[in-house]
DNA sequence: AATCCTTTGAAGCAT
DNA sequence: ATGCTTCAAAGGATT
């Protein structure tokens, strides 16, 4: 069973409610250990320093011949660096932060965090990394100042916030420039004081979403007070999943990674109703909004998005409507792990076509357990819970025909002839035999619950993992109408574990689901998938990808049983 | 350059 | 209510 980043299961922190902090006990000896780690802080000071300088400078000499004095703060500020490389190492090490979207968890481990100031009254240099990394849109200085971790400029003495980049950076944690006019370095409390203290240990916390707020601690209307996503970071691409309107990058679980200071403050500030004053998908800092594709993007006060070509322009032609931004849909339970698991998935298989790799990660989904996936629902719910916070007026219908017209569309296509006059490409079958191994039905014994009530299961921070029974989740595994089994099994059947066979729909046993008509389209690739591009390893059951497929020989050529849908198609 | 492919899930639309 | 369609991400492949 492959696990999620490194698995613990609690990884993402985002399924806060639910089972988020299971490990919150782990978490907490964690940081506890890292007070710990503090006291021998002196030992390890000078080979994490040296890690990080060598690394440093290994990457960006010239940074390093450019390096500023060292300026009176700089041995604080060596802490916070240390800080910050200690909860690298352990990020590293596997076990601390596995998150990339939640790239807070490390700065949990700064101890002076519950102490954020130094006896100038400054705040402190780990404090100010602190927040930098947990809303790095906030306070930043210039790239140049991003490149060198040492500021010539003390934090206590500007408002720029020191950048402690470490060259063990996480790569999914963006430091991003923007302009620091809103952010006073007067006025740190407010910053921090909303720090949950942990009772165990003293040490500031991100507040976990139950003690924000059932979900977003929005009371409706309140658009000011969401707890905007400033920190908004994408997982493995780099890139923000859907535009905050005013800050630019938003962090996946804001509830989590923003607390109610920063949620005030920023709701002050970067309220979607500023958004007119970007109005080409563009935040304050100029870094273009990623959902909002095109330029120009306009939204009114209210949240509704206004094109400013109706504002402006009479009559928009259709390139100007073609030109129109659009807010993207929140990403959904697989999007979310897609995004999340893509690149690990290619690094496994060597794979990059996103075809071959959705297959796999399609397949990888179901394998994964209802809590893991529960995981996911709870972030995707939370995901369209911030979207329409953000963007009140916003439809899905907005997006409609944003693309160009698919072919799909010709629904008098989908009769069985045009399956041959469409794939022009030999049928191939691929094989479900991974799911045959370790689909939820096998591996769990029913059918995951339908994920159309997951709040309802999800909702309560207090209550237990759901049981199978009690959540509805997806009855993906027999959402799709059979798309292959009116072929032969011919070609290519691999046993590869990272093979992009597309068991999920083959193995499908036809039960009618909301879902089951949601591809028209034909069972057949119109285009093998590169099974030959595959490495060898990966063809392997050996495969990490795939442990369990030394089980799967006896699947192969064999059709999905019926029986693995344990959950009637009602 | 635009579209396809491929996955699941959410939402919209038509019936 | 049901079923179908579109879109969300991703990036190589194809048109």
């Amino acid at each position: 069973m492959p696990q999620l980043n490194g698995g613990g299961g609690d990884e993402l922190g985002a399924n806060d409610e639910m089972i988020s902090f299971k490990d919150e006990g782990e978490q907490e000896e964690k940081i506890s250990e890292n007070v710990s780690a503090e006291r021998d802080l002196d030992d390890v000071k000078s080979s994490l320093v040296n890690e990080s300088e060598n690394n440093s400078s290994s990457s960006d000499s010239e940074q390093t011949e450019r390096r500023p004095q060292p300026r009176p703060d700089l041995e604080s500020y060596e802490k916070a660096r240390e800080y910050f490389t200690e909860a690298l190492r352990r990020q590293q090490d596997g076990g601390f932060f596995k998150s990339p979207h939640y790239p807070g968890y490390p700065f949990l481990m700064i101890p002076d965090l519950a102490n954020p100031y130094l006896s100038n009254g400054a705040l402190s240099p780990s404090a100010r990394t602190y927040l930098q990394m947990k809303w790095p849109l906030l306070d930043v200085p210039g790239t140049a100042a991003l490149k060198d971790s040492r500021s010539p400029t003390p934090g206590h003495l500007s408002n720029k916030v020191p950048v402690v980049q470490h060259a063990h950076m996480h790569p999914l944690t963006p430091l991003i420039t923007y302009s620091n006019e809103h952010f006073s370095p007067g006025t740190p409390p407010a910053h921090l004081s909303p720090e949950i203290l942990d009772p165990k240990t003293g040490i500031p916390r991100t507040p976990h979403p139950s003690e924000l707020s059932p979900y977003y601690p929005l009371s409706p209307g309140a658009m000011g007070q969401i707890p905007h996503p400033l920190g908004w970071l994408v997982p493995q691409q780099g890139q923000p999943m859907y535009p905050i309107t005013a800050g630019g990058f938003r962090h996946p679980y804001p509830a989590l990674a923003m607390n109610a200071s920063m949620s005030s403050l920023v709701s002050s500030r970067f309220s979607p109703h500023i958004v007119p004053h970007h109005p080409h998908g563009l935040h304050q800092t100029g870094i273009p909004h990623p959902a909002i594709v095109s330029p120009a993007i306009k939204q009114e006060p209210n949240g509704e998005l206004s094109p400013a070509s109706n504002t402006k322009s009479p009559g928009p032609n259709k390139k100007e409507e073609d030109k129109k931004p659009h807010i993207k849909k929140p990403l959904n339970a697989f999007m979310l792990y897609m995004k999340e698991m893509r690149a690990k998935v290619v690094a496994e298989c060597t794979l990059k076509e996103s075809a071959a790799i959705n297959q796999i990660l399609g397949r990888r989904w179901h394998s994964l357990s209802r809590e893991e996936q529960a995981k996911y629902y709870e972030l995707a719910r939370k995901e369209r819970q911030l979207h329409s916070q953000l963007y009140p007026g916003w439809s899905a219908r907005d997006n409609y025909g944003k693309r160009k017209k698919r072919k799909r569309d010709n629904k008098t296509d989908s009769t069985p002839e045009d399956f041959s006059a469409r794939n022009k490409k030999p049928c191939v079958q691929y094989l479900p035999q991974e799911k045959m191994i370790d689909s939820p039905a096998s591996s769990h014994g029913s059918m995951l619950d339908s994920p159309a009530t997951p709040s309802a299961a999800l909702a309560s921070p207090a209550a237990p993992a759901p049981t199978h029974s009690e959540q509805a989740q997806p009855l993906s595994l027999t959402t799709k109408p059979d798309r292959h089994h009116h072929f032969p099994l011919l070609s290519k059947p691999s046993s590869s574990s990272c093979s992009s066979s597309s068991s999920t729909s083959s193995s499908s046993s036809s039960l009618p689901t909301s879902s089951s008509g949601r591809q028209s389209t034909p069972p057949l690739l119109s285009r093998p998938l590169p099974l030959t591009s595959l490495h060898a390893s990966l063809m392997s059951p050996h495969s990490p990808f795939h442990p369990a497929a030394l089980h799967s020989h006896h699947a192969l050529f064999q059709s999905q049983p019926l029986s693995l849908v344990t959950k009637s198609a009602d």
